[in-house]
DNA sequence: TATGAATGAGGTTTCATTCAT
DNA sequence: CATGAATGAAACCTCATTCAT
């Protein structure tokens, strides 16, 4: 059966609610921030709110589940053997930081805030997003690893660390860090490399022959 | 003038009403814990709390002073000679590192999850903890840079890549991992090999100073 | 565009807790009541209050306002010629002092109080209240002046006077003197007597020699 | 037996406190003040005030006590029949306007402020201040008629009309009245006079009994 | 007697949520 | 289904007063 135009309804409400809220949590934090602002911004009267959303906090998860769903894939080779560790790297890195991008950081504030301090979304937060983005990474280095014929040790710390530079990134430039936001768009290339090669290793990219490259011969 | 008796009692009751108020903030987040929680918790009367903390937020801030006050510097030797890059990365992660973990996070949690929404408690966490800690690590990689007659290119964003590991590592953690509670002393070792060697990069430990460098004799 | 329904519900609704405040006010004084108290008697919770009015005191200047609005003009003949100044000062007086009998002091007592300890009520008093009170009858007096072609010495003190006459009658009767209270409706008459031939002086009304006075025969 | 040491050592400690409260009540009111700020200005702590007065209201009391005591008697000749009635009064006004002069009017603002809205207070003002004065002006007046073998009719009016000039005169330069302020010296002298003489009355002082009456021959 | 920290009742105000219209 | 006034619990904070030192 196909959507309806009460279903259609519904969405649309649903999505001009939750935009109207997620740019009131942005600009003032999920506390400081009434229903009735939101109404307000939304058009609508308080209750009206109700209709659509239980809580208050309804609308922090929904948010979040719409971040959660609205995070990119790294667009990857269907031959792994394709990319070498560094380029993996990048590609995986690029999805993730300009997922974040696209948002300036404003709900990644108000959500990890939150997530902090309220343990239902803390642990939907781990569940949903930290640990198949985990599981996913993963398998991935583990097909890469299988592709190449090598091994790599320590996966799960390797894996940790990857996340956290993602997160501490995010984290920083949430903070207000603006070197970091100006050079936003490189950062998928160079820290790749220096996860790769080690800092203070290897030449930058073009025609290296002594990374971890030597990509395809 | 040595501490005066006054000075002295002072001080106990600040500590006895910061120690109730973390613990309450821990448990519960800042928003969600009242006032009198908190009184109640260290056993005195709601209005006492105002005779030595102006605000609810005052306690927030000095529980946020404290943590800054306690972070460990790392304990470097006296010549950079000595050390190679992995070894100096171990000891500036483990510095960080422990330091989170004297709190178990509880604190860490509650402190990072208000920098992100307000606006006073994130200037100061910039300005007071991260770019500190930035400054500190660049000129000690500077030093050690000269020390060793070599470069680092990107000397910025590795800074930051850096202090996103420990920060993004410590969420993480905060966020209930237990396989990082689990190995987190053996964390500086392995993230600094893995910093300083590249993923997957150079056979373990042995004593080997030139590293990450020329990785394919 | 004639008042909506909303505005009328509106209006109903600021009167009937302006009422309520005015009352308790009226019997507690103003720092003695709690907004608990006013909307016990206004039969609404304690929310609701906030929805029409900002704030306790704005519930004050309201009271104010009304007080303001409510004052009577003097019924003054087109042809100042045809009254002599002792029926100028009656019909002055008259006005003013039945315009405060009719809240029977209650609300005077308050907002006396307040006007004398809260600068910007006080203000308000002065600019909106005593000056135009002034300069309305400055320019009756000077009209009647010109109208009769004479001239009033003093003006500005005697016009300070009569105010005074009728701001501390009315604080003694709000004190609770009782015999200011029986003879209120004559003090019109009896005072602008005094005021315009002095005390013990002249003979009554002219061609009245039923009165009081008749001194000495 | 003579006021022993401790009898003077009370003395000085009540007036010094009474005195802090007397200017801190004059600058933010009654209400507004607290007793922590009173202490902090007479230089001793919250509790030592208890030991010398019950409450904070005990202070007001107090104050008003003291301004009571202090309001200075009209100066009058012993025969009675050596002045007019327009010298009578101008003796009664200057008395009582100078006595509120010399507080500036701050206290006398907040004292007012109180006595409108506190019963108690409210009920002493009328019982030891206002009725006396009404009394004593009174006998003064009825003293005088007989010295001058004459009568004054309304003679209970006259005299609240008497104190209500005094009332409100003050009341209007508590407000701010600046044009009173500048003349308040010349009140008792204008004032007697046109309560003599009536307004518009009567050539300056010349004994003249006469007066404004037969304005209209 | 002076001190001033502790007390805790009580005040104002906010705001998520409900529900009659 | 939308509305938005009403609700009232609950929060933060103040401050007169007490009392151990």
């Amino acid at each position: 059966m196909p959507p309806s135009l009460k279903d259609k309804l519904d969405a649309t409400r649903r999505a001009h609610i939750l935009s109207a809220a997620a740019e009131a949590f942005a600009e003032r934090g999920f506390h400081a921030t009434t229903i009735k602002e939101i109404a307000h911004r939304a058009g609508v009267a308080d209750g009206t709110i109700y209709n659509t959303f239980d809580d208050k906090e309804a609308l922090l998860l929904s948010i979040f589940d719409q971040l959660q769903h609205e995070m990119p894939a790294p667009a990857l080779p269907s031959d792994l053997r394709e990319v070498d560790l560094r380029e993996l790297l990048r590609l995986f890195l690029g999805a993730a930081l300009s997922g974040l991008d696209a948002h300036e950081f404003r709900l990644f504030r108000v959500v990890t805030s939150e997530i902090l301090v309220n343990p239902e979304l803390g642990e939907r937060y781990r569940a949903e997003l930290l640990a198949p983005m985990l599981d996913g990474a993963a398998s991935l280095l583990r097909a890469w690893s299988a592709a190449h014929a090598t091994t790599l040790p320590h996966l799960d710390l390797t894996l940790r660390a990857v996340a956290a530079l993602v997160l501490g990134l995010a984290m920083q430039r949430a903070l207000g860090d603006e070197a970091l936001a100006e050079s936003w768009s490189q950062l998928p290339d160079t820290v790749a490399e220096m996860l790769a090669c080690g800092i203070g290793g290897a030449d930058p990219q073009p025609g290296d022959a002594s990374t971890a490259s030597a990509p395809n011969p």
